[in-house]
DNA sequence: AAAACGAGCAACCGCAGGGCC
DNA sequence: AGGCCCTGCGGTTGCTCGTTT
């Protein structure tokens, strides 16, 4: 099957993206959705590519991405789940909610994998990556305990599964269950029509992400700036916030298997990871477990363990990923 | 003060998979 | 059934900025 290269068009520009082109594309996308990205050049005039436009809105201006310092258990998450998952950035990042798969990445080659390869060089025994051990422990016996400990982990998915299914009835609705999170109505996009629908807010946007950007924006051509602002309003995030919800709304909707009482799981899943102790502060709407692409209850992120048609119970994993995190912080995770 | 170096990060590239016709 | 198109993912590149020499 081969495939004509997607941005090896003349005029089509590459390189950083500008504050107008972001504009632009998170104007278009509030009205639209984040869908048919092949015309998303043709229709905003961006002399982009469609690849392009995609990456810029799921790494930096979708709603609800968190930037900057990863928390320490942001990064025993990601020690844990890489052991578990590989490099499966994607699969990652929907544990790690706010965090684009990129981003993640980004962190792990750049830092984290520097960090472990010192621990093991520095400690001549060579144990212990991401995998918890009270004292020192081969390669190979970390390697039978990583193994062992996936096995365990999959034999508890299964029966817990079991049990899961038998009391999924609670079939309660994400959105349901965060609906506290803001009083607002929002604009849905309805995942098959791609019209938006009113329902009550279940994925709070960021505006965070584009005020910053029209922050950089004004900074650099300040009257354009202002006008561009105004176009930007609070409802437009509202709606710009509902079609990132087609995500959510799809897993809601079209994963009825999932449903496996989402309240039980939205609560496992906040104690997962800790949500309290996460930075909102720039960001007082934005319902941590409902990321769009982020949460795990999204298809194409579950990690491999679904393999089998099973999905993640969280109180599972949660105890499995964090029961040795206390042994961890001796090696100044 | 300036050049060299390194780290961090945004963006690109190419492949794979799935859906549609 | 097979080809085409679109999207998602992971690896890689290259730019920017801070630090060191």
């Amino acid at each position: 099957m081969g495939r004509p290269p997607c941005c090896d068009k003349e005029g089509v520009k590459k390189g950083p993206w500008t504050p107008e082109e972001d504009i632009i594309l998170v104007s278009y996308i509030q009205e639209h959705g984040p869908s048919n990205w092949k015309a998303v050049p043709a229709n905003t005039g961006l002399s982009r590519c469609s690849k392009s436009c995609r990456l810029r809105w799921t790494n930096y201006l979708r709603p609800g991405i968190k930037r900057g310092n990863f928390t320490d258990q942001e990064e025993k998450m990601i020690i844990h789940l890489q052991a578990l998952l590989g490099n499966r950035w994607a699969a990652i990042a929907a544990y790690l909610p706010q965090r684009t798969d990129n981003d993640i990445k980004n962190y792990w080659n750049t830092y984290l994998k520097k960090k472990l390869n010192k621990l093991e060089a520095g400690s001549d025994q060579g144990h212990n990556i991401g995998v918890s051990v009270s004292q020192p422990m081969s390669r190979g016996q970390w390697e039978r305990r990583l193994q062992t400990d996936i096995r365990m982990a999959k034999r508890a998915l299964i029966e817990a599964l079991s049990s899961n299914k038998a009391s999924s009835s609670s079939t309660l609705l994400l959105a349901e269950s965060n609906s506290n999170l803001s009083s607002e109505n929002s604009i849905f996009y309805n995942s098959n029509t791609n019209k938006p629908t009113t329902q009550s807010m279940c994925y709070a946007s960021s505006a965070d992400n584009i005020a910053r950007l029209l922050k950089g924006w004004m900074k650099n051509t300040p009257k354009l700036a202002s006008c561009a602002a105004s176009a930007v309003t609070q409802n437009s995030f509202n709606n710009l916030a509902g079609a990132d919800t087609a995500f959510s709304e799809g897993i809601t909707t079209t994963k009825g298997s999932t449903s496996t009482s989402t309240v039980e799981l939205s609560e496992t899943f906040d104690s997962l990871f800790g949500y309290e102790s996460l930075d909102y502060s720039s960001n007082s709407e934005f319902s941590p477990s409902l990321s769009p692409e982020a949460t795990p209850f999204q298809d194409e992120s579950k990690p491999d363990i679904t393999a089998d048609g099973i999905d993640m119970p969280f109180s599972l994993l949660e105890k499995w990923l964090l029961d040795d995190a206390a042994c961890q912080e001796k090696l100044g995770f």
